[in-house]
DNA sequence: GTCTATACGAAGATAGAC
DNA sequence: GTCTATCTTCGTATAGAC
C-alpha cells in the first residue's frame, strides 16, 4: 500500500521501506549495545532513516520500536529454533544453532550476542510489556526443545529440566563468548551438553 | 583518618564513609537496573550520599565509580566461591551457590541479578577497562571451579569444559528466573547439572 | 569533604510546515 | 511521510564557595 501510495505521489524514500530498516536496525543495536543503548538517534544514524517519520511508524515512541525489534527477532529466532528440533535430533539441532551463534559472534568481532537476552538482562522498572514479551519468547524456545526431547523419548520431568539448561547454558556462553573474544565458552557448553544429549536418559 | 578529621573539625556525614555507600549503592543499580542504567544521579538518590563529593571520591567520574564497584563485587563473590569450591566437593558447592541465588531472587522480588553479568552484557564500545575487568572476574570463578574438579580427578579437558559450561549455565538461569519471575530455572539448571557433577567422569 | 550553581550534551517527544 | 524546529528532562562534568 505504500508502493501504490509512493507510485501515485512520485515522492520516493532513500531505501525500501523505512519502517522494515529501523526494526532491523533496533535489532542490530540491541545485539551490540544492549537495550539501554539504543536510542532512537542511534537506529536513524545507523540505518539512515528520516528522522521525521519516526512517531508515524511507532506512535508509542522508542518503546513501540523496542517493541516491534523484539516481536522480529523473537519470531525469526524461534521459527529457526523450532525448524531445527523438528528437522534433527536434539544433539544434531543443538550443534546447528551453535554453529549459527558461532558464525554470528566470529563475524561480528564478538560484538554481536542475543538482542532478547539483553532486554532480558536490563529491563526491569520500564516497560514491562518488554520484559513480558521476552518472557514469551523464552518460553517458546522452551517448549519447541521440551516438545523434541519428548519425541526423543526422554522422560517429561528431565525433557522440561534439560530444555530450561539448555537455553540457560547457550545464553550465558554467549555473553562469555563476547566478553573473552572467543568461542571457547560455547564449544564448551555444547561439548559439556552432549553428554546429557547423548549419554542417559 | 577521616574519622579523626571527623572528631577535630566537628563536622560529620550523613552516614559512615560515602564513598563506600556510594560503590555498594552502584553494586545494587547494577544489579537490578544494568549498567547503562547506572547514573551517578540514580545512585546518590539510593544512597544519599553528597552529590558534592562524587568528583572526591571518583575523579574518574562514573566509569571510575562502575569500575570500583566491579571489582568490589567482584572480589566479594570470587572470594566466595573460592571458599566454597575449597570446603564442599563440587556438587554441594554448586547448591550452596545456587541456594544464596535463590535467596538473592526471591528475596529482590526477581528483580536483582548479578552485577558483573550485568557489566559484561553491555559494555561494548565504552569502557574497555569495565569489560576487561568483568572479564578477569568470570576467569577467575573458571578457574576455581576447574581446580576444585581436578582435585576431584576430573580429566583436565573435562574439568574446563564443565566449569566453563557451570558459569554459564548459572548466569544464564538467573536472567531467565528474572525475567519468567520463578526459580525453576535455576532449579532445572541445578539438577541437571548434577547428572553431570556425580554421574560420568 | 561537601555544598550550590551552572555549562553542556544527549535523548525522548511534540508541533507545525511541506 | 518526511522535514525542521523546539521543549523538556536527564546525566555528566566543572567551578567556586564554605
Amino acid at each position: 500500500m505504500a508502493a501504490t501510495r509512493r507510485a501515485r505521489t512520485g515522492t520516493r524514500p532513500r531505501l525500501p521501506d523505512a519502517r522494515a530498516r529501523m526494526i532491523t536496525g533496533a535489532i542490530d543495536s540491541l545485539r551490540v549495545h544492549g537495550a539501554s543503548a539504543t536510542s532512537i538517534d542511534r537506529v536513524l544514524a545507523a540505518t539512515g532513516a528520516p528522522r521525521g517519520s519516526v512517531y508515524h511508524h511507532f506512535p508509542g515512541g522508542r518503546t513501540e520500536l523496542l517493541g516491534r525489534a523484539l516481536d522480529a527477532a523473537g519470531a525469526t529466532m524461534s521459527e529457526y529454533i523450532e525448524h531445527l528440533t523438528r528437522t534433527h535430533d536434539p544433539m544434531t539441532a543443538l550443534e546447528q544453532f551453535a554453529a549459527l551463534w558461532r558464525h554470528t559472534l566470529c563475524e561480528s568481532d564478538f560484538r554481536a550476542g542475543c538482542p532478547v537476552f539483553a532486554i532480558a538482562v536490563e529491563t526491569n522498572d520500564d516497560a514491562p510489556e518488554l520484559a513480558g514479551t521476552a518472557a514469551e519468547i523464552f518460553a517458546r524456545w522452551h517448549r519447541a526443545l521440551t516438545e523434541q526431547l519428548l519425541r526423543h523419548d526422554y522422560p517429561p520431568a528431565r525433557a522440561t529440566r534439560l530444555a530450561s539448561l539448555t537455553v540457560a547454558a547457550i545464553e550465558g556462553a554467549i555473553v562469555l563468548c563476547r566478553i573473552h573474544r572467543e568461542t571457547t565458552p560455547l564449544e564448551d557448553t555444547v561439548t559439556e551438553l552432549r553428554v546429557l544429549y547423548t549419554g542417559g536418559q
